[in-house]
DNA sequence: TTGTAAGCGTTATCAC
DNA sequence: GTGATAACGCTTACAA
């Protein structure tokens, strides 16, 4: 059996000094004469010295610690932002709790108590699934929150939000739909309690509305945002429609699977229907043909939620970082400029 | 200012019980009289009580913690192992430190140091690009590792590999192209320091040398594992001698990439040119035409490496798990059975 | 069945 | 500059 790791006490004794005087040079805090430091800093690599973050949490009552609350990890929207996330947390000295909540309300309450539980010292939550009563409640257990696309009606000095304007990008794809003479517009939209899938609904239809063009029901389909899903949808779509012209996604990944349905059923992209879909992950431009998509700067959006809880932790500093973020356009094959 | 949250001798001053009687009710642990557990829990609901994880962790030296390492959880590979151990981490009552280290050993060293000083349970660690000597010393940090392909040639008890047989994939693929009478078949290998890469490697020259081909240095390329130097590493292959009639590559991404290449070059899949990848991420089943690939059970395999610290922790020891994966081959059409 | 006391490894505070 | 002592919130071990 190995023994216990050293501890600050260990380091002490050996040198011949108190806790405290250990305890300044390992922090760099307070005045140490410098030949005690040399001393200190020679016995506590000697014994192989590690500080117990467990016990410094305990003391300090911050753990450098903070969730990061997604979906789903293997959606590489998320898995983008939390790329940018855990890059900024590197750089600053943070550790970061992954949790996944699957699209499961209960399960995100689970977690986020968990959370809480751990005492981190602020999370940050991508798409909550939860109503705002539940959100409320279970944000009230953070002393720092950044949400990353969900607005709380009544914001807190404790809760940061990170808009993306998706209710815009929604409404500028489909005018630019519109624009080439486009007759059938099908919305494939996300998950139902998505508030991204909303404002993008939003969109869309206030684009319709905007030019008068009547609205039919059948031309909005829900899907679980993975490839599989926008493909068996499309395929149904254009098993009962073969006139629809135009696709606008709630994501690239059913954006693809849609253009994969078009091309067994022969329809030419983007000569007989345009695909326009959002979040430009990876492989939107590299297929063939490329897709036309909105998207945000997902790495930075993690960085900056990851910022921001940094800041709030000193004495909310100045927080002058973007928290809205217009979509950008980027128009490949399968719905040209 | 919000106060403090209630601490267990808050309840127990309010209850009029000792901390002990809380502790037990709360931990469902010892005996206590159903009424007085009654009577706790309901002064815990009404002051909100949440125990401090972090006090709990100092006093049992557990942290019900781990961290999972990995290169790069953008990449569809990790990012599925994660969400296997995210799942079964949440199943056991345990969170996940996610830490990336983007192909760059320093950062790795790094991150392997912040998770032992966060006092983790043990750590799961993919593709690990230390060498030997560096990477025993970082694990000695911790009381429970599972290395995911990647073998220590001095093992111990308190690490576990979970071996992916690479070596055999490969040789596998190369037999099936050599079958299909493919005279030139290139290896669009992985990093350098990929152990996985050096066996996928080491599994297509002995298929070669079995069959008695001769071996073209210039047929083995290494490239980061991505779509983009797929499609790039490919193009240049292609440039520089067309008569290339079978690609093997490190992963499915890689494999894509090259793909798309072929395209550009009007090379027809797979009658002139067979394609086979590793790791059958989603894209690789949708995208036409299918790519045949050699795959591991992702998820299952993230699951069973928290299974197995879950085990360890408890000297269980009946660890009974599978500990080496054999590839299974999913034939597509871009290189058919 | 319940309570008391010590201790987990660190930092805050205040005295020297 | 340095050190003693009391927290931090919980559990372990033992006593009642």
């Amino acid at each position: 059996m190995k023994k216990n790791s050293p501890t600050l006490s260990d380091v002490a004794l050996k040198a011949g000094v108190s806790m405290m005087t250990v305890s300044r040079v390992i922090n760099n805090k307070g005045k140490v004469k410098p030949e005690t430091r040399e001393h200190v800093l020679k016995i506590a690599a000697e014994v192989g010295y590690r500080p117990n973050y467990i016990a410094r949490s305990l003391a300090t009552k911050r753990s450098t610690t903070i969730g990061l609350v997604v979906p789903d990890i293997t959606n590489p929207f998320f898995s983008e932002i939390a790329k940018g996330v855990e890059d900024e947390a590197y750089r600053l000295g943070y550790n970061v709790f992954l949790c996944n909540f699957d699209e499961n309300p209960e399960r995100e309450f689970d977690v986020l108590t968990s959370l809480a539980e751990k005492q981190v010292d602020g999370i940050v939550l991508c798409s909550s699934r939860q109503n705002n009563k539940q959100l409320y409640h279970s944000l009230g257990l953070f002393k720092h929150v950044v949400l990353i696309n969900r607005q709380l009606p009544a914001p807190s000095h404790t809760i940061q939000s990170l808009i993306l304007d998706d209710f815009n990008g929604a409404k500028l794809a489909v005018e630019h739909l519109l624009s080439h003479k486009r007759k059938r517009i099908v919305l494939l939209s996300g998950p139902k309690q998505s508030h991204s899938a909303f404002q993008k609904e939003k969109g869309y239809l206030a684009a319709l509305k905007k030019h008068n063009i009547a609205h039919d029901p059948e031309q909005i389909k829900h899907c679980s945002p993975t490839m599989i899903c926008g493909k068996d949808t499309m395929s149904m779509l254009l098993k009962n429609d073969p006139t629809i012209d135009a696709v606008l996604a709630f994501n690239d990944l059913l954006a693809i699977g849609a253009m994969l349905a078009c091309q067994e059923f022969g329809k030419i992209i983007p000569q007989e229907l345009e695909i326009i879909g959002f979040d430009d992950i990876p492989l939107s431009k590299l297929i063939i043909p490329g897709i036309t998509t909105l998207t945000y700067p997902k790495k930075e959006i993690g960085s900056i939620a990851m910022k921001i809880i940094y800041q709030m932790m000193d004495q909310d500093i100045s927080l002058d970082f973007p928290k809205t973020f217009a979509p950008q356009f980027i128009f490949r094959q399968s719905s040209p400029k």
